[in-house]
DNA sequence: TTCTATCCATAGATTGGCTATGGGTGGAGG
DNA sequence: CCTCCACCCATAGCCAATCTATGGATAGAA
């Protein structure tokens, strides 16, 4: 496996965070340690998505709160203890509307933004 | 000319107004004051974007600030006191970089958020 | 044994949009 | 004539969300 570091200047829409991870979780269709799915967001975004730890995990809080993941503390493949998040029924919901709202904002903004 | 209104919820990705603010500066060439844009970009979006007059007015300084648009105080077609920016020639170079780079993110995001 | 990658987490500052509010003017319709 | 609405500008105070900076801990490679 190739080394994979996260660091580096952080870029990312605000107030898109919490989407990028809920899709992180339903596409890959299995639990999720923070750290993995900021790898994860990277890795897809071909360096071009970089989700900084500090506003990671605040993140994740944010959405166990709310209810739409759930923690569960387990051992990565790596032999360390790491907290994975999987997705409950309602974030699925959740992630599919904010989707079709999100395309929907893009598109708008492409008009805006792109010429005629 | 039919009734033009802002009001409305605000719908508006943070960290973009600005953008779109020069964007539309930029598109319609000609000087516009805040109000036309604020009308501009929910026209041209479709309804979509609804640029509040309590973000508007503080984004429009900051950019006055930062050089990126000139004010002058002139009046509307209504006959109405108003103040016109123009873009300066920083900020057609600035909405030139931000537009590049807004569209890289979104190709990016695309890749996290839509099916494979 | 030292260093790097893997993992989690929080405090504090900062950014920037929203709400609420205020004020002023021209013209249309009652 | 006068009232209302669309047109325009602006600010204070709040709040959400990200970033910076920091701290800590461990496995495994060099």
């Amino acid at each position: 496996m190739t080394k994979e570091v996260l660091s580096k200047k952080a870029v990312l829409l605000p107030g898109t965070l919490e989407m990028l991870i809920l899709r992180s979780l339903e596409r890959t269709g299995e639990p999720m340690h923070g750290y993995g799915i900021a790898l994860y967001i990277k890795q897809i975004s071909k360096e071009v998505l970089l989700v900084e730890e500090g506003s990671l995990y605040p993140a994740l809080q944010r959405l166990a709160i709310k209810g739409l993941v759930k923690a569960e503390w387990s051992e990565s493949e790596t032999g360390r203890k790491a907290r994975y998040y999987k997705l409950t029924a309602a974030g699925r919901k959740q992630v599919t509307e904010e989707v079709a709202g999100f395309e929907k904002i893009l598109e708008a903004m492409l008009r805006v933004v792109q010429p005629a």
